[in-house]
DNA sequence: GACATTCCCTTTTTT
DNA sequence: AGGGAATGTC
């Protein structure tokens, strides 16, 4: 059992007052969290569902999740029911309560960054874009294309913020309204869209005459059954957020928040830093608990750490010292504050102390025997990745691995040059002869000749009067079409398997590039499209500063490589070996920026503490002591100027300030001259949650899982799409009404269908007949299975089952009922002419009775596949231990495959090309090892 | 020292 | 692109 420091014991016991946490940098708070909440488990009359949990990432919610797992094994030895927990993000929570209780939510669909970009361009006027004034000098409206970015952060602070809109121009307040109104004719909910609608429920008044029976009844569930909330990251909520929280606790749900208000960096994007410090004054009787004692770093950094936090205003902070309490030695010339010539020096440099660090002994916890370091064990943190250039040189010419995160460059690889050549082709942009040499330069075909079949098809695509509906215009189509006559797969592909793999990987987000852009500009004019989809591809700022550069880094196994990245992607984490070059000024701290701003559209009065948007010295003080505080022994900060660019000439304040503490030296005296062990990386698996669509690619083609989900490959967007959703969705609230007492009657199956059947794709003949069929189906439901309304025992239950350690399955099981048998089945519906979502397998219902299992503790008696269709199939089968054992066996398998990398697939590809629209690429799987 | 001209341009999560 | 910083000019 690990020792808890009396400031964490304290917070672990404290569950009754409102518990405000300040966990200073590697305090171990995820524990101290985790053990809470197990207590909280422990007490009588607090079931998992009593408590919330929120995270900024879903990795971070991964992590969290599964300490809390194994907590509460070793301690309660049993974890039934913990999936009714909720661990996650806000936007998730608030997403999953409207679909709870807001049946029609169900048919929204989440728009992206790039959707939502896309949208607002593609519908100019009517997103508000172009009718918003600015007072910036150049434009008095925004610009299509060029502002869609700003006005997405303007609809943000807008509705994120607590703007007074009384100082607000009428015409922004207009243009705020047509981007509401947009969204909500086609159905979509943006990031912010789902947590103002939950607000807005969570804020209504309970007395309210005019409350829907759902509003009753998801306020009746938060008063009633949220007892505890526990926010992680406090000093990351924006206003919105905070109101989501407020709304979560308003009937006296004990509310603990864990932060660090020396972490905020994210006040550019709306982080209210004064929602931590302001805590103890908003609510009654707060425990404040300071976990101060830093266990990850040694005595030189947390000193140094403290130093720079220390540089912040007193107002801006709580008063706080972070002391050293780790097991890591601090030796003279662990931390060095260097300069150098050039940049090309200085990447030299770092490149060789990487080398050098290798084999050097490590000790990761006080009572574990040394491991020699790894490439793994070293980061390089950028405050933009976009100086990482001369670095990333320097590790490529020597061959040392590494992975680079945050870096949007792949529309700078050869190979997306050649697909966008394709497209560039086809609207006459450029000549066959130059889309000839595109490919040649990418090197993607193993026999050139085959280009010429390739141009063929794109020169029929192009003719745009050929006649069809303008959904046979399908873009992802004619690509998968063409990588097929290309005969361009993982087999194919020209070089070694691992650039084979790495060029698959730019394929498959490409592929995506199209889904993104398809979504929104499905049915538009051919023509139109096409171009619109070129400009999409070659405007630097649309899809060239969106998709980062391809790589094998899938978060499911962690390899053995040099980190690369920024200093705010790497908040949360920490190597044993830290550096931070390019500390030059105006680059770090960051000069602010000019040009054209949210402010010039939202006067800056109307935002309380609006500055905070643009940022300013405090906050880069705050980012550089995350870069400093990630390490956990060797640190190096350094700079060199860059002679051709002028404002790169000098050094950062922060590295002059750095250079005089006593815990730095400024000249590298080069590591003790120790024996080195041999370099093993630390085998940390990332905790990962597989959702149940996956699942079924796993256990039927793991190949085709990598193809999907991991090179990121999409089916052609098929017009029926929303069909089988939407009848699903409609059975759903049949039987969640049915579970209020509410039951549904045939006479209102067309109502039904007309609320739940959204098909965006379908063209208006189909979308009468899939109504029609819709129509049909729901009331053949009611004839044979009208009865059975009343014995539902479970409508949508969430299941979770933990396969392996680190490894969650999450899933929702349609419908759980009790048959007249007086037995417990789980029911999966099916359709056939739902295009999309293919057959449920057996597999996959034993893993909803597994979840069931682990859900309640009991076992279901019968899993059956419901066809909704006349002539459909069914699947009725007994669950039994041996059914169980098998799938969970089975599972086991896949799990550690993932781990391994290992996606191979033995089944023949070239025979499933009629349902499977990705299986000419399925062919290329390397064979079963 | 005061003013004019030239140079340069970020961070990112959320189903 | 507009504004801050660096450099140029008197």
């Amino acid at each position: 059992m690990s020792m808890y420091t009396v400031a964490q014991q304290a917070a672990i016991e404290e569950l009754d007052a409102p518990l405000q946490l300040i966990a200073c940098a590697g305090s171990g708070k995820t524990q101290v969290i985790s053990q809470r909440i197990s207590r909280i488990l422990g007490r009588p009359d607090v079931a998992p569902g009593n408590i919330v949990a929120f995270t900024f990432t879903e990795k971070a919610a991964a992590e969290l999740k599964e300490r809390i797992h194994r907590i509460v094994r070793e301690e309660h030895g049993d974890v039934t029911g913990l999936a009714e927990m909720y661990i996650g993000t806000m936007h998730g929570y608030a997403l999953n309560l409207l679909q709870t209780y807001v049946p029609e939510a169900f048919k929204y669909g989440v728009l992206t960054d790039v959707t939502q970009r896309l949208l607002i361009d593609r519908e100019s006027t009517k997103s508000g874009l172009t009718t918003c004034p600015t007072t910036a000098p150049s434009r008095p409206t925004l610009w299509r294309y060029v502002d869609s970015k700003l006005y997405m952060q303007v609809l943000s602070i807008l509705q994120e913020d607590q703007v007074d809109f009384d100082l607000v121009p009428e015409g922004v307040s207009d243009s705020l309204q047509s981007y509401v109104e947009l969204l909500t004719r086609r159905k979509y909910f943006d990031y912010t869209a789902m947590i103002a609608n939950a607000v807005a429920f969570l804020e209504s008044d309970p007395d309210d005459d005019d409350l829907t029976i759902p509003e009753r009844e998801l306020l009746r569930h938060i008063r009633t059954d949220i007892k505890y909330v526990v926010v992680d990251e406090y000093q990351d909520v924006n206003p919105l957020q905070e109101k989501l929280i407020a709304g979560l606790v308003r009937w006296g749900a004990n509310l603990c928040v864990v932060g660090d208000d020396d972490q905020t960096i994210y006040q550019w994007r709306g982080s209210e830093v004064s929602n931590i410090l302001t805590f103890a004054n908003r609510h009654e009787a707060v425990r404040t608990i300071e976990l101060s004692d830093n266990f990850r770093s040694s005595k030189g950094i947390v000193r140094l750490g403290r130093t720079i936090a220390e540089w912040l205003p007193d107002a801006e902070r709580l008063p706080k010292a972070m002391e050293y309490a780790s097991h890591q030695q601090w030796a003279l010339g662990d931390i060095l504050a260097l300069e150098f010539q050039d940049p090309d020096a200085e990447a030299n440099w770092i490149a060789d102390r990487i080398h050098a660090l290798r084999g050097m002994p490590f000790t990761d916890t006080p009572d574990a025997s040394p491991r020699g370091l790894s490439w793994s064990d070293c980061a390089v943190l950028f405050r933009t990745v976009k100086d990482a250039e001369p670095l990333v040189d320097e590790l490529r010419r020597r061959g040392v691995p590494y992975i680079i995160k945050g870096l949007a460059r792949l529309f700078e690889a050869p190979e997306i040059q050649a697909l966008v050549g394709m497209f560039r082709f086809m609207v006459g942009e450029i000549t066959e002869a130059d889309l000839v040499g595109f490919f040649d330069t990418a090197d993607l075909l193993a026999d050139k000749n085959l280009l010429r079949r390739g141009i063929r098809i794109l020169t029929e695509g192009a003719n745009f009067d050929r006649g069809g509906r303008w959904g046979t215009y399908n873009i992802q189509r004619l690509y998968l079409d063409v990588l097929e006559a290309l005969d361009v797969n993982e087999a194919t592909i020209p070089g070694a398997p691992a650039r084979a793999e790495l060029v698959m990987y730019q394929l498959g987000k490409f592929s995506q590039a199209i889904s993104d852009f398809e979504a929104i500009y499905f049915a538009s004019d051919p023509a139109r499209k096409y171009e619109a989809f070129v400009r999409f591809l070659t405007d630097e700022r649309q899809a060239p500063s969106y998709y980062e550069e391809a790589d094998d880094d899938s978060g499911y196994a962690t390899p053995d490589a040099v980190t690369i990245t920024t200093v705010h992607r790497s908040k949360g984490m920490q190597w044993p070996a830290v550096f931070v070059p390019c500390l030059r000024k105006n680059r770090f701290p960051m000069r602010t920026m000019g040009g054209i701003n949210p402010f010039h559209v939202i006067p800056v009065e109307a935002v309380p503490n609006g500055a905070r948007y643009r940022g300013g010295l405090s906050e880069e003080t705050r980012l550089f002591y995350v870069a400093v505080t990630r390490a956990q022994k060797y640190l190096a900060l350094s700079w060199a100027p860059i002679a051709a660019n002028q404002q790169a000439r000098r050094q950062s304040d922060f590295f002059r300030d750095i250079s005089g503490s006593d815990w730095v030296v400024t000249a590298d005296p080069g590591l003790p001259d120790r024996e080195r062990l041999e370099p093993s990386p630390k085998s940390e698996t990332p905790a990962i949650t597989i959702s149940f669509s996956e699942l079924k690619y796993l256990l039927e083609c793991p190949y085709s899982f990598k193809l999907r989900f991991m090179y990121g490959f999409n089916p052609p967007i098929h017009e029926a799409l929303g069909y089988g959703k939407g009848l699903h969705d409609a059975l759903a609230e049949m039987h969640k009404r049915a579970l209020a007492g509410d039951l549904p009657s045939k006479a209102e199956v067309v109502d039904l269908v007309d609320r739940h059947l959204h098909t965006p794709y379908a063209y208006p003949a189909l979308r009468e007949q899939l109504h029609a069929a819709a129509v049909k189906a729901l009331d053949r439901y009611f004839d044979e299975h009208g009865e059975d309304l009343t014995r539902t025992e479970h409508s949508e239950k969430q299941i979770e089952v933990v396969v392996a350690p680190g490894v969650t399955i999450d899933g929702r099981i349609d419908l759980i009922k009790r048959l007249e048998t007086d037995e417990i089945a789980i029911v999966d519906f099916k359709s056939t002419e739902d295009a999309q979502k293919t057959s449920m397998t057996r597999d996959q219902l034993s893993v909803y009775a597994l979840g069931y299992e682990e859900l309640t503790g009991h076992s279901a008696d019968r899993i059956q596949v419901l066809n909704l269709d006349d002539k459909g199939d069914h699947l009725n089968e007994a669950v039994s231990p041996a059914l169980l054992a098998a799938i969970q066996s089975k599972i086991e398998i896949v799990a550690s495959d993932i781990r391994g990398n290992h996606f191979a697939c033995g089944h023949d590809h070239s025979r499933d090309t009629a349902y499977n629209d990705l299986a000419w690429l399925a062919t290329g799987a390397p064979a079963e090892a």
